[in-house]
RNA sequence: GCGGGUGUAGCUCAAUGGUAGAGCCCCAGCCUUCCAAGCUGGUGAUGCGGGUUCGAUUCCCGUCACCCGCUCCA
């Protein structure tokens, strides 16, 4: 499929089936954001308990944390963000064309027409979401949106170190809002001015960071396929020198081959120990690490996987979206891994009969504990096996009339279509066997 | 923010300065024993706000949103 032809269809499948709805749209909608209905929801949900059970549950040196968005304005100060997580912008009055105002070159000529003294002068957007807490809205109430989850972590390094009694390697991780004032926001969830971040910083001794690094990209870029994204749509990127951060001596991103181009998924950033250094300085705490083994103390480094959930969520949408041609009809999939679909399975009678609906309804109550599960009796059964194709379903149960007689069902698998009877008994065990 | 493009049912498209149509989808009913069948009926739209006009979805102005580019990043 030509790939503009990919982005304009997941949109337009997003809207029709409930993934993404634009925010605000009866007000005409409102830039940059987007509401996740109630697939989208379950689909984002499952890609973030995959990052957790990852990161955090199947492992014993990474614990979680959950911290406010709104936080002393001086951990912005001291993280650097205020100073320097801000673009200096010029336009040029001759070509309209914008530039960054350190990019340019000494001449003070315009890098794309050429024109002399064409040049606005330069202005500073911070990209921090400015607000103001309690009633006076005077400097001293000013406070920010995080524009990024790390530093809930980094100011509470301590307070989790000593409760958690883990030592250096280990990492904190988190899942949350983050806000940034993009200049341009755009590529429908890709880039927006509220994101969702999966963050997790992990704390190593000095000398062992370069190795962490290197584990941490190579471990991130599995991930991805381990959940059904090609390895030929995946690249480790790292950032050249000009290219890094305020806070970081190595970056290498984690890229996916989205419709418009390479872009970034997740960051994997060497932060040194820029943050506790700075934090440390500037609270007057002092958040060094005693390690008792070796009779020392310093402060740890930190590697940093960074990534986010909305454009995970499309990037796994994107690599999942199938067309097939099913004797002249189109037909419509998603081949998403079954532990991210929203549904794990729908329930589907065979038809509409008095017997069969009560019966399905039954089905559908015993696997609901375990399993996230549709039902639908609306239609014939080929265009509900469809409707399920196009959220992702793995498997649809079919009860048709046998199941009075021998209390199995029909399975029906979304990828190979194929078909297996399994007894209503054993519904659990064999969902649960699949699922990987 | 600047330049270019686009805004009509949920989706894809028509049409018109004078009652806004269709196909698909969706809902209800009939039929139907496994891959978008058929029949009958039904819900539903000119992004928003002004202006011109007897009358604006159509012409004009503004605004909002989306797409492409500049730029940015999770």
């Amino acid at each position: 499929m030509a790939k503009p032809d990919l982005m304009e269809r997941v949109v337009n499948l997003c809207k029709r089936r409930g993934f993404v709805f634009p925010s605000s749209e009866i007000y005409g909608g409102f830039r940059s954001t987007w509401d996740y209905g109630p697939v989208g929801v379950l689909l984002k949900r499952n890609v973030k308990d995959a990052w957790w059970r990852s990161m955090v549950q199947l492992r014993d040196d990474i614990v979680g944390l959950d911290a406010a968005i709104l936080m002393a304005p001086k951990v912005w100060e001291a993280s650097g963000h205020l100073a320097t997580f801000t673009d200096p912008l010029v336009d040029c009055r001759n070509c309209q064309q914008r530039h960054r105002a350190d990019h340019l070159p000494a001449s003070g000529a315009c890098p794309n027409c050429g024109a002399k003294d064409s040049l606005t002068p330069a202005r500073a957007f911070n990209l921090m979401f400015k607000t103001y807490v309690g009633p006076v809205e005077d400097d001293a109430a000013i406070t920010y949106l995080r524009p990024e989850t790390a530093q809930g972590i980094f100011v509470n390094y301590t307070n989790v170190q000593t409760t958690s009694r883990k030592k250096p390697p280990f990492g904190i991780a988190q899942i949350g809002k983050s806000f940034r004032n993009e200049i341009t926001p755009g590529n429908f969830i890709y880039r927006t001015r509220e994101f969702e971040q999966m963050e997790m910083e992990f704390f190593v001794p000095p000398e062992d960071a370069d190795r962490w690094f290197e584990y941490w990209c190579d471990a991130r870029l599995r991930w991805f396929t381990e959940y059904g994204i090609a390895d030929t749509k995946l690249r480790l990127r790292p950032h050249d020198a000009e290219e890094l951060s305020h806070y970081s001596t190595a970056t290498a991103d984690v890229e996916f081959d989205f419709p418009w181009g390479w872009g970034e998924l997740e960051g994997i950033a060497n932060r040194t120990d820029f943050d506790l250094r700075a934090h440390s300085e500037a609270s007057g705490q002092d958040l060094s690490y005693f390690d008792q083994e070796h009779d020392r103390r310093y402060l740890p480094h930190v590697i940093e996987p960074a990534l986010g959930a909305d454009r995970a969520l499309l990037a796994f949408l994107l690599a999942a979206y199938v067309e097939e041609d099913v004797a002249g009809e189109k037909r419509t999939l998603l081949r998403l891994d079954p532990r991210l679909a929203p549904y794990t399975a729908a329930v589907l009678p065979l038809s509409r009969h008095e017997q069969l609906v009560p019966l399905a309804d039954e089905v559908a109550a015993k696997l609901r504990p375990r399993f996230t599960i549709d039902t639908d009796s609306a239609g014939s059964i080929g265009r509900r096996y469809r409707r399920q194709d196009e959220v992702g379903t793995p498997w649809c149960i079919t009860i048709d009339f046998d199941t009075l007689e021998d209390q199995a069902v029909t399975v029906r698998e979304r990828d190979t279509m194929t078909q297996e009877r399994v007894a209503i008994d054993t519904l659990v065990t064999y969902l649960q066997e699949r699922l990987p």
